[in-house]
Order: C-alpha cells, then sequence, then structure tokens
DNA sequence: AATGCTGCGCAACATTTATTACAAATGCTC
DNA sequence: GAGCATTTGTAATAAATGTTGCGCAGCATT
C-alpha cells in the first residue's frame, strides 16, 4: 500500500507522472487515464478491453469487463481502486459524466459558425443563430403526450382557464389568455397586481385550470398562489424554465425551456413559441368552434371599430 | 401476460401507429421512443426525465430514474416492458449500443426526423423545428447596420423612448418598455385603448424615439399615428413582418420578421427576440449605467416588496 | 350510487452484482 | 532453491437492485 496514498475522491483527479516528471492530469479524459495506468499483465489486458470501446465496456457490470478482457472480477475492481474510484458506482458515475460531455460537446461545435471566434459575430446574428440552436435542441426533447395533456385541458369547453404570469411572465399569460380568449370561452388573466389575485381564490374548483408562468428568481408570491388554487381543486399546469419552479411538484402537466440570453433578463422566445403551440393545438382540436368564435368577433369589431377600442385586455 | 406477447428483443423493434395508421418505425431512435410512447401522467413524468439529459438519465439504475422522474421504480419497469423491453438489463445494453453509434458519427447525431414525412410529426415538435428553421433563416439576413441603427437610438441617453403597438403586438411594445425600462431612463409605453394615444402626440417632438409594432392586418390607426408623429419630428422606429407595414416609409429603420405560424394568428417568436437583442445591445453599449440602474432598481424592490406590487406597467 | 377498469405505489421477494477474505501462483532476491 | 513480495483468481458474503403480487385510488360506465 505504499503507491496508492490517494484518497477516494469524487472526480477522478488521479495525477500520473510523465517522462520527465511532469505531472499528467487525466482529470479531463478518463478513457486516457484507463489505458495509460496499466503496468502489469492483467491490467495491461484490462486496459486494452477499456480502449476496445470505450464507454459501453465501462458502463455493463464488473463481471462483464472481466470477462471481456480476460481477467477476474476482482481484478477490475483493485485497478479502478487504484485509479481512485473507491466504489465501482463512483467509476460509472464518472463515466456517465464523459459519455454527456463527448456527446453534448460536437453538437456545440457543429455550430460554429466559420469565423471561428462567436464573438467575432454581430450581436443580433449570435442571438438568432443561439435561438435556432434552442428550438433545435428543443425539438429533441418533446414529449408529446406531456404536451397534449395541457393541450387537451385548455381546449376542453368544460372547463374555465385562467392564465397568471409573474413579474416578467406576465406578458406570456396575457398573450395566452388574449388569444385563447378568441377561440374558446371562459378563458381569464388572473391580474396579479391587484392585491395579488387572492380574491379569485376562493371561487377556484375543479372546473378551473390554472396555467401558470414562473420563470427563474420564482417568486414565492406564486408558489403560495398556486398552494391555495391546488388545495381549492384547480387543476395546474405550469410553464417554467429547465430549473423547474417548485410548482411543478403541484402541477399535472409542466413545459420547459431554456432562458440563455444575451441581455440581463431570461429570454422568452422559447416559452413564447410554446404558447403560440398550445394555442395552435387547442384550435386543431375543435376547428370549427374556433373559426366561428373568430368569425363573431370579427363582426363585432367591425359594428364598432372606431370608438372607443375593445373591451378587455389587448 | 396477456398484452405484452412480444419477447425480449435485441433490437426495440416497436412500432407505433401515425395519424393515418402509417407505422412510425423507432428501432433507429431510441430517445424518440422513449419520450414519444408516454400516454398516462406518470409515464409522461418518466419521458420527461429521459429526455432531460438522454443518455445519463437511462444509464443508472431503476431507483435513481424512478427518484428523479417522480414516480415508482415498478412504473419505470412497467413501461419498459410496453416498450418491448423485458428486462431492465436488455434496455440498458440497447441505451449502451445506442450511445456507441451516436458516439462514432456525431454527424447523425442530431435526430433524424422520426415520421419520414413531416405529417407525422406532432404538432408542438414542428413549430419548434419550424422556429429553429426561421431562426435560422433570420440569421442570413440580417443586416447588421440596420439593427445597429435601432440599437444606438434605443441607447442614445438624450432620447425618450416610447413604444406602441397594435391589438396582438402590444405585449411586445410592453416587454420592450418594462426591459428596456430597466435598463435605461425615460421609457415608456404608449397607451392604445385611452383615446388610442393622440393626446401624446401633441408633446413628440424631434427628441422622442417611437418604436412602433405593427404587423399583418395593419391597423390603420398605427398609420394615422406614425404619420403624426412623424410631423411632429419625432424618430419613428418600425419592427414588422416581411409583408413591410406602410408605416416602413416614414421610419428611419426597419426591422423585419417571419410569422408563419400553425395557429390563425401570425406567430411572435421572432419579434420578440428581436426585442430581446435590441435589449442587449442597448445594455451592451452601456454595461455600468445599466448595472447600475438595475441594482437601484433591485433595492428599491425590496423596500416595498409585499406591499401592493409594483407601480407600472408589468 | 355501484361496478368494473386502469394506473400506480408499496413492500416483500428473488436475483444479480459488487465487494471482501483467502489462497494459489508467479516472479524476484539472496 | 527457499523465502518473501506481488499479483491474480476463487469462493463466500453482503449489499444493492430488479422484479412481482397485492391493494388502494381515481375515473368512466351502467
Amino acid at each position: 500500500m505504499l503507491r496508492s496514498i490517494q484518497q477516494s475522491v469524487n472526480m477522478y483527479q488521479t495525477i500520473h507522472v510523465g517522462f520527465f516528471g511532469a505531472p499528467m492530469d487525466y482529470s479531463e479524459n478518463l478513457a486516457a487515464l484507463l489505458r495509460n495506468s496499466a503496468v502489469s499483465a492483467a491490467e495491461r489486458k484490462l486496459a486494452s478491453a477499456f480502449a476496445d470501446n470505450f464507454p459501453t465496456s465501462a458502463l455493463g457490470t464488473v463481471e462483464a469487463l472481466a470477462t471481456r478482457a480476460g481477467v477476474s472480477g476482482p481484478t477490475v475492481l483493485r485497478y479502478l481502486t487504484k485509479l481512485g474510484f473507491a466504489r465501482f458506482a463512483d467509476f460509472q458515475t464518472a463515466v456517465r459524466q464523459e459519455v454527456d460531455r463527448q456527446l453534448g460537446s460536437p453538437l456545440l461545435q457543429l455550430e460554429q459558425p466559420v469565423g471561428q471566434d462567436p464573438q467575432d459575430e454581430h450581436l443580433y446574428r449570435r442571438v438568432l443563430l443561439m435561438q435556432a440552436e434552442s428550438f433545435r435542441r428543443m425539438a429533441d426533447r418533446v414529449v408529446p403526450a406531456e404536451f397534449d395533456a395541457i393541450a387537451d385541458l385548455l381546449a376542453d369547453p368544460k372547463l374555465s382557464i385562467k392564465a397568471l404570469g409573474g413579474r416578467y411572465s406576465r406578458n406570456l399569460a396575457q398573450r395566452l389568455a388574449l388569444q385563447l380568449g378568441q377561440v374558446r370561452a371562459n378563458v381569464a388573466l388572473l391580474d396579479q397586481s391587484l392585491g395579488f389575485a387572492y380574491d379569485q381564490l376562493i371561487d377556484l374548483g375543479p372546473r378551473d385550470v390554472i396555467i401558470l408562468f414562473d420563470y427563474r428568481r420564482y417568486q414565492p408570491e406564486m408558489l403560495h398562489f398556486a398552494k391555495g388554487a391546488r388545495a381549492a381543486g384547480a387543476r395546474i399546469v405550469l410553464l417554467t424554465d429547465f430549473w423547474r419552479s417548485p410548482i411543478a411538484a403541484l402541477s399535472e402537466a409542466v413545459l420547459t425551456a431554456p432562458d440563455d440570453s444575451a441581455s440581463p433578463f431570461g429570454s422568452r422566445v422559447v416559452p413564447t413559441a410554446q404558447v403560440e403551440a398550445l394555442i395552435a393545438a387547442v384550435v386543431e382540436r375543435d376547428r370549427d368552434t374556433a373559426r366561428q368564435r373568430l368569425a363573431r368577433l370579427e363582426a363585432l369589431r367591425k359594428g364598432n371599430d372606431q370608438p372607443k377600442g375593445d373591451t378587455q385586455h389587448d
């Protein structure tokens, strides 16, 4: 036990000493660490097995690995212990992280436009490309059922829809309420500023759908309100960011979005698209009703065009 | 054992049936299979957990997965059984193969569209991909000078900014005013409904920048207002769609956007991004001022937190 | 209201799998 | 060639993990 004084560490921080005594730090490259640390015969066989098809080989069981390498299980364990992984589970966690990183990075590199330094790009162009990337990624994590569950709720004519947003997301709630109100009945925007809408709580019941917009710097009042609504039996739908507002636990369906932005404020671009998609889905569910309602509204608007403007929020 | 006659198979050959009975074959894309097969509430949560960070989430233990998703272990097992994986080990093997394949060919990494026909795609996914495409195209028609001209105006502390939007674009004006107001002084939202803001016209002069949002089904009142503002000597900036509102002729800078949408309403997603980009540009032009102003606001907000809510629009 | 159905979590069970102790084998030194 | 040290495999053990049956709860149907 002279050699490996190193303790078991969370991150594989093993430092090897290279040819001229220069320390080699493998903390960034697990695969290399595995390959270069072999000394004895069995360890070499093991290292080869790792190298042969890296991530896969390391993600199975100890036994599988041992068999593939032609060594015994304990040898595998001992090797990994030497490298600083006290438990096999720790090792696998590290491998998974590595996989994640490697799987994630080529994507980003691919998107790098010709001007190698993204700083060279104009801000505006940079923002647009970033958004394009966001949407591309969003598309790859769509869970149709989740979206449909929300759309079904919003489209159900027996239910009444109430939208509520925080300081910066009130806009979204407003947009949703405005557009949804044009294609179906019983849509309201809960107004936050007026004593914070607690008055509304008393009337809530199981026939109400509360659609909440809550993004980072989550406002405690929102959670408080959500709890009250839940207690009253209302159904809760949540749109939030990737960090997930605590309200998620109270919701029966959640839609998340990234909020990467070039400004000090989180971006609401993807959520805006989500709202629009929801509207589209609601329309799709009962095209005729929506069409008729829109036509009626159009007619009404023609009736009193110039004077005063519209009745509701707009 | 009535339901799943399918045996455990090496390759996950589950076939789903698309909208018109067209079979959808996921045999090449495990991630999509996991996301698209969810139906019940718990399954949705699970699918979301899978989607959140795909390979990693699936390579741990059943328990870890269940916890992350907020469901029970057996639910995980049942879901996977439905998808054709008799044993959890089979599933993980499939995941590992997938990881191998994807690491091998980074180019294929972007999920190749599952339903060959875009019609087969889910509405939500379709919307997201469409937006990605929109932004991609927008990036290729960026005219930096035009954008910068607008940003310069909005950032000029000697000028006063007034935002105005139409029926459906008032939202954008509001968002701009709200955020811009946090990073610089003299920002106002012209309220359309109150007698249509003509009162404001009388005070306009060359030190005012009117930023207008006018999208298809251009409202005549907007044009009328713009003419008045122009006559009063105000500077006009316009955000409109590709068809270009007639106000464009009166504006000293114009930013256009597509408004393709799946709903009866035009999409405001790109314009939202434009607004955010403008804010970012303004902040970039004088980072210190913006930072200080934000800090001061923050402090003020802390002062009167709970009572009444904010003074202005929000 | 009562009944059947489905979805889902709890908890016991069974199996797998990591881990440890021990002994055989190998290589090295005197 | 005996003795010591290091390496490696075997087998037993303990822990973790997958798997299954049961029952409750919610929902739709009659």
